[in-house]
DNA sequence: AAGTTAATGAAAATTATTTTCAATAAAAAG
DNA sequence: CTTTTTATTGAAAATAATTTTCATTAACTT
């Protein structure tokens, strides 16, 4: 596990490997600043399929730059929501979870959440009818509600196999 | 607006108009018992078509029924959701809202979330298309999964019509 | 009517998240 | 490259929603 130090920052600047490029450039273009915390988040978010919460990220973000403090993290994760970069969830668990667009996009899938033991299983069935239905949908709540609509959940609640088998 | 009292009790109890029948039943089916409190914050639930977080309920609550404590709000609140009589929502303003389901199922509705100022619109279209996706989508992932679903969430964020124009 | 035990409310505790503020370091300017 | 500007940072304190504790009360049972 690399630790990233202020003299390392040129070798580990965007478009080196580390990162995907254009990060740096999507910050700037908002008036805002790349810099070492945020890259630090950013890799343990890219690097994961989890849905972290901020602690869970504070602590992988942690080991590869270890002067972070949980207060930057809370900050970039409320960014990033903000530009539209990361999908913020709440699965019952007390705490916000967070998941990349970018991870999302590629590989577009909804949740079931277990009532009973919290667990998450991703799904991806569905998907096509799932789009043409989101469509319609978005296209026909935009025009008549006048709403812009950004990004959507789809969440089933229920009983898990494991849950249902240890009743 | 009448307070709930003691000696009131009987008059009060379901059945006799103030409060739809069943609930006691449900109530004792689970174990329960059916309270004073109880119906207060049911009484308060089933009033109204807004989204009322802890503290709205309490408040509206209370006056039904002024010796009640917020804790007992937030218990009942619990309980009705484990038992699969209340949504719980999170719009991202920090606090849970809820909404019985006897009154998202008369009036099945999503929700369109404005981030920019936490307006939130019941909106009712497409619901015929969407049950349509929504029952072949459950019957898909219970068998896939075995995972039993209970219940369902589709929300879409964006941007609202006044805010659009405030821009 | 008496007994059993779930339910209650006040206060304290917990916990995720936000705010404050002086110090730091990106990007811009010279 | 140095200086300037200003966004960003982290530690600590503050906030606020929710949960826990525990002695008391009141639903339901017998």
């Amino acid at each position: 596990m690399e630790t990233i130090t202020n003299k390392q920052r040129k070798v580990n600047m965007p478009g080196r490997g580390m990162m995907s490029p254009g990060w740096g450039g999507k910050f700037r273009g908002c008036g805002y600043r790349m810099t070492l915390p945020r890259q630090a988040i950013l890799n343990v978010l890219q690097k994961t399929k989890k849905h972290l919460s901020a602690e869970d990220v504070y602590m992988e973000a942690h080991k590869i730059f270890p002067h972070l403090g949980l207060t930057t993290v809370y900050r970039t994760l409320e960014l990033l929501t903000d530009m539209g970069e990361l999908n913020k969830f709440d699965f019952g668990d007390g705490r916000a979870r967070y998941e990349l667009m970018e991870i999302s996009e590629e590989d577009h899938h909804h949740h079931l959440v277990c009532t009973k033991c919290k667990r998450i299983i991703n799904y991806s069935d569905f998907v096509d009818e799932e789009l043409e239905f989101l469509k319609r949908a978005e296209k026909g709540l935009s025009k008549k509600y006048n709403f812009e609509i950004n990004n959507h959940i789809i969440q089933f609640y229920g009983v898990c196999d494991k849950c249902k088998k240890s009743k």
